[in-house]
DNA sequence: GACTGTGAAGCCATTCACAGCT
DNA sequence: AGCTGTGAATGGCTTCACAGTC
C-alpha cells in the first residue's frame, strides 16, 4: 500500500463481457424508450438481449442500483445509467488509418455517428487514395496524423489497413498520442500496457460458424 | 442412457475461446509459412497470438498431439491440422442479405474469399440496389434467395441490413435453408437453437474503448 | 536443455435461490 | 404477488507445474 494515496481505486474488476452486455442492453432500451415503454423487467431486456435475467441483475448490480423492487427499471432513467457508465454521454472523435473498402464502409456507417462516435479524420499511406472524399470528410496523407490527433483531441484510432501494414500504423498512432485503438486487420497488434486494443476480425467469426456445421455433421 | 445407441460422442465440450484462437493461431502460422519457418513452438505462437504459452499448449490438446517434444511443431503441418478442424479445407459459399454500404464493404473484402468463403448472392428488399453490381456478383431481389441457396448449397448466411430488418431477414434466411448466420446488424436476432447464429458489433468494441477511457481516467 | 502434453489448482464468470422491498 | 439485489454454489476456462520425450 502506497501511504499517502487518498484515491480509492474501485478493486472489483468488472468483467469485459458484462461491458460488452451492457453495450447491447443500451441498445434494446433504447429500442423500447422509441416505442413509448416506460418501465421494463431483467426478463424482458434478458430476452432483448439473449441472456438470463439473473445475468443482467448481476451486471447492473457491479455499478449501482437502478432498478425498484417489485416493479422495475426505469427505461429513460437506466438507458441514461448506462449511456454514462459506458461514457457514451460524451464526444468520442476518432481517426481512421487505411482507406480501403472496409475503411470507407465504416467511415461512412451510419451506425457510428449516431452513438457518438464521430471519424474526424481518415488517413492513408498509400497516396491513391488520398484526396478523395468519403462523404464530408477527404482522405489525408500521414504527415496530417499528429495535427489532427492535437487539433480535435482525438484518443481513439481505427485500423483497417492489410496485415502487414498493422502493426507499423498501430506504433505511428501510439506515437501519435492516441490511447485506444480498433483493429479491424487480420493481424495481432502488440503495443504497450497502457495502449487499449481490440482486435476485431470478421473471418474469425465465420471460422467459429464452419467449425460448428463441420463437427455437428460429423456427430450426427 | 439410450439402447443401442452406438454413436460416441466426444463430450468434451470445447470453449468457443478455444475456436476463436485457433483461428488466430492459423493466420499466425500462415504468415510463418510465407516466411519460410519450418518449425515453430508453444512460445512463439502465444506471442503472435497475443496468449500464453501453456493455453496454445492446452487449445491444441482438445485435438490431438501435433507437436514433438523438446522439438515443437512443424509449421506446415500444424496449419494444415488446424486448418481441417475449422473446415477450411472446404468451400463455404455463403450469401449476403443488405447492400448497403456495410454489405457492399464485405462483400468486396478480399479477407473473405481468401479464407475458403465466397460470396454466392447478395441480395436486398429495397429495390434500388437490385441491379447494381459488386465485383462479379449482382445484387439480387430477396425472390430469388431459395433458388441459389440450393442451387450452390448454401449454408452461410451474412446479415447486414438496418436494426428493424434484421429478425425479419434471419426468419427468412432460415426457411430458406441456411444453417449458421453472421448477423452484423446492431439488433440481437432470435432464432431457432439448431442455426448457429453469431453476432457482431463494431459499436459494441468502440463502447468497451469509451468505457476503459473513461474509467482510466476517473481513477487516475 | 528444450519443449510438449496434461492432471491439478486457481481463478473468474454465471447461475441459483432467497431475502428484501413495493 | 412481483421483481430486484446479492451471497453462495456451481461450472468452466486458464494457469501452473511437472512428467515425458527428443
Amino acid at each position: 500500500m502506497v501511504r499517502g494515496t487518498r484515491v480509492i481505486v474501485k478493486t472489483t474488476k468488472i468483467p469485459e463481457a458484462t461491458i460488452m452486455r451492457l453495450a447491447v442492453y443500451s441498445r434494446f432500451l433504447e429500442h423500447l424508450r422509441k416505442h413509448d415503454t416506460v418501465t421494463t423487467s431483467s426478463g424482458t431486456i434478458a430476452e432483448g438481449a439473449g441472456v438470463t435475467p439473473a445475468q443482467v441483475r448481476k451486471d447492473l448490480a457491479y455499478f449501482g442500483e437502478f432498478g425498484t423492487r417489485g416493479v422495475g427499471y426505469n427505461v429513460e432513467e437506466l438507458c441514461g445509467h448506462i449511456r454514462r457508465i459506458l461514457g457514451l454521454n460524451k464526444k468520442w472523435p476518432s481517426v481512421l488509418v487505411g482507406a480501403g473498402k472496409l475503411g470507407s464502409a465504416l467511415a461512412l456507417y451510419e451506425g457510428f455517428n449516431i452513438r457518438g462516435f464521430h471519424i474526424v479524420g481518415v488517413f492513408d499511406v498509400d497516396p491513391d487514395p488520398v484526396g478523395n472524399r468519403f462523404g464530408s470528410i477527404k482522405v489525408l496523407p500521414m504527415e496530417y496524423l499528429d495535427e489532427v490527433i492535437e487539433k480535435e483531441q482525438v484518443q481513439i484510432g481505427i485500423i483497417t489497413v492489410p496485415a502487414v501494414a498493422a502493426q507499423d500504423v498501430g506504433e505511428r498512432l501510439v506515437e501519435a498520442g492516441i490511447k485506444a485503438i480498433l483493429n479491424f486487420s487480420p493481424h495481432v497488434i502488440n503495443l504497450p500496457v497502457d495502449i487499449i486494443v481490440r482486435h476485431v476480425d470478421f473471418s474469425l467469426h465465420l471460422e467459429v460458424l464452419t467449425f460448428n456445421l463441420n463437427s455437428r455433421r460429423t456427430i450426427k
